[in-house]
DNA sequence: ATGAAAGCGCTAACAC
DNA sequence: GTGTTAGCGCTTTCAT
């Protein structure tokens, strides 16, 4: 490994002399840049990150902390991240916490440890004490979608209430009276917005809240297909479903065909995020777009500005709109 | 932040005394221990891993170099590489280079000068001489799926000629005759092998092997599509497709529908990997499980292997079983 | 069983 | 315009 006293030492001028010619920090002499410049060349030297980031408090490197990057919709806004993080030479750590509260506790405070300059966190159990360590280090971070409440801590999010608002909107509009919903874990942010804007949705209709027409699920396939076996066996079942996201609402597809029954003239069934496959199955998904990769473009933005010292406000709250998807499923 | 000086100081010993107890790599005595976890745990210390890896020359990171982790077969791969590592508190850099060369080489060097302790490699473009850096270095290099060639770098794959000669033999024993194939980008090591595959099945049924039958795409959707478009513009057209990976089996199944056609009757397709989406689209493809998770798994345990010099030997090559899965498109 | 001190590769006062 | 030196937080000789 080449060392900046290699170079130093090639180029006959001080470690300092090549520090700074490399970062532009303190004039030097064109003679002296062009034998800094020559040396680096020759022994192909690049500075040690991890001493970089030793010295300067700065390790070039977020921390993108979500449930589990094989949800289609976490992809794209990692994707998103990068694109906003990559021009500034910045690398993305990539914790999957399956919502766990631990996994979140623990990769944050790994996290934290590992020195990172800005953490983007998707969190489904923490709330806000427990970043409570990255904000004493002085770590920026953006929260996605959810529940952290911090003066520095800027939100990127979907309007969920309105979006899931649109979508049962839409189910009654097409005649259906009962509504049922297949949400996410209790007590994540994104769960219980997406419930309120169902249940205004009903209020405006007029129509009945019954608690027994709303089953939990966990974001995933698996437990839509479950949480619709439930709602398939009530005495009084539903004849439109508003899922939380479009992983439940294709296992809810699932469970709809299972029970021989026809989507949508049986059963109506809408998603949330509009993830590739949305448009994949068959009918396909009526769904909300859920713009992936702008919130992760705009929380990469949002930290960078904070790392650099470029904003130092109080909290951003970006709400990045949605879009209504009608396709075939209702 | 709390150091370890801290620490030294609070418990009343050296840092030295600190260190040691905490790593276990020298005796302490009774007494020692306890007043240096009490301290730990009063300042709730953690040690500095970007020092330590400065020192140790060991950042506990791994990169995972791949083409685009919006491709479903990826996360698959990266859960199954973290699972492998999680246990050594090991985090991982997502890369993702869109398969061009100047970025896989970019990000190739960006983490050899991070001090990365190992690095999983999707290459499509890159050669053996790219990774020279990394060796040089002393860097464990695991390859997924490809071309690098050279007595230090692990490889694991899944058998790709096997698995395509098995899909194309499957179509011949459907009675298909004229069957084309959509495949990955040139020079892609992947692309070939199925190629080759698919050539061994023509050939054993004693086809002929008609290069205008085989189109190239670029493992995505909307390429795949076009890739279909330009077979069934052939004057004879062939009446069944292998596709080089699912992704664009499900856009050549796009252009099939577009052009009113029936999928299997008048064109049988089949794909490779079987990601989710493989079963989600009508008719359900029938495709090449490739077992993207035990692939990031294996290529995580040889990559600790040689971190922690528990295998020092030459080249591994892990070809890891695939599985045929019937379905509908055929 | 413990500590002092050097040093990983880099940057930044502080000299000159 | 350039160099000397200290030090980021840690581990590890080398002493005792």
């Amino acid at each position: 490994m080449i060392t900046i006293t290699d170079v130093a030492l090639r180029a006959g001028v001080s470690k300092t002399t090549v520090s700074h010619t490399l970062s532009g920090k303190r004039p030097v002499s064109e003679e002296t840049r062009r034998k800094v410049e020559q040396a680096v060349q020759d022994l192909g030297f690049r500075p040690n990150i991890l001493a970089q980031g030793l010295r300067m408090q700065r390790s070039q490197t977020v921390a993108l902390i979500i449930p589990d990057i094989t949800n289609p919709f976490y992809p794209v806004l990692a994707r998103g991240l990068q694109h906003a993080l990559v021009e500034q030479g910045y690398h993305t750590f990539l914790c999957n916490t399956d919502g766990q509260r631990e996994q979140e506790q623990a990769f944050l405070d790994d996290v934290v440890h590992r020195q990172v300059d800005g953490i983007v966190l998707v969190p489904f159990q923490l709330t806000t004490e427990a970043i409570e360590g990255a904000l004493a280090a002085n770590i920026p971070v953006v929260s996605i979608d959810t529940l952290i409440d911090h003066p520095y801590v800027d939100i990127v999010r979907p309007d969920d209430t309105q979006g899931a608002r649109e979508a049962t909107e839409y189910l009654i509009a097409h005649g259906h009276r009962r509504i049922g919903m297949i949400n996410g874990a209790i007590g994540v942010a994104t769960s219980e917005r997406r419930l309120a804007g169902y249940r205004e949705a009903l209020e405006r209709a007029a129509l009945v809240f019954d608690p027994q027409l709303v089953v939990r699920g966990n974001f995933v396939r698996q437990e839509g297909r479950e949480a619709m076996r439930t709602l398939l066996a009530l005495e009084h079942r539903p004849s439109a479903v508003f899922c939380g996201n479009d992983l439940m609402a294709i296992g809810a597809m699932d469970a709809v065909r299972e029970a021989r029954l026809v989507i949508p003239q049986d059963m109506a069934i809408m998603g949330f995020d509009d993830i590739d496959a949305a448009s994949l199955v068959t009918p396909a998904l009526t769904t909300v777009f859920n713009p992936a990769y702008e919130l992760g473009e705009i929380a990469g933005r949002y930290l960078l500005e904070r790392i650099f010292n470029e904003y130092e406000g109080e909290r951003r709250c970006m709400i990045v709109p949605h879009r209504f998807i009608e396709r075939d499923s209702v």
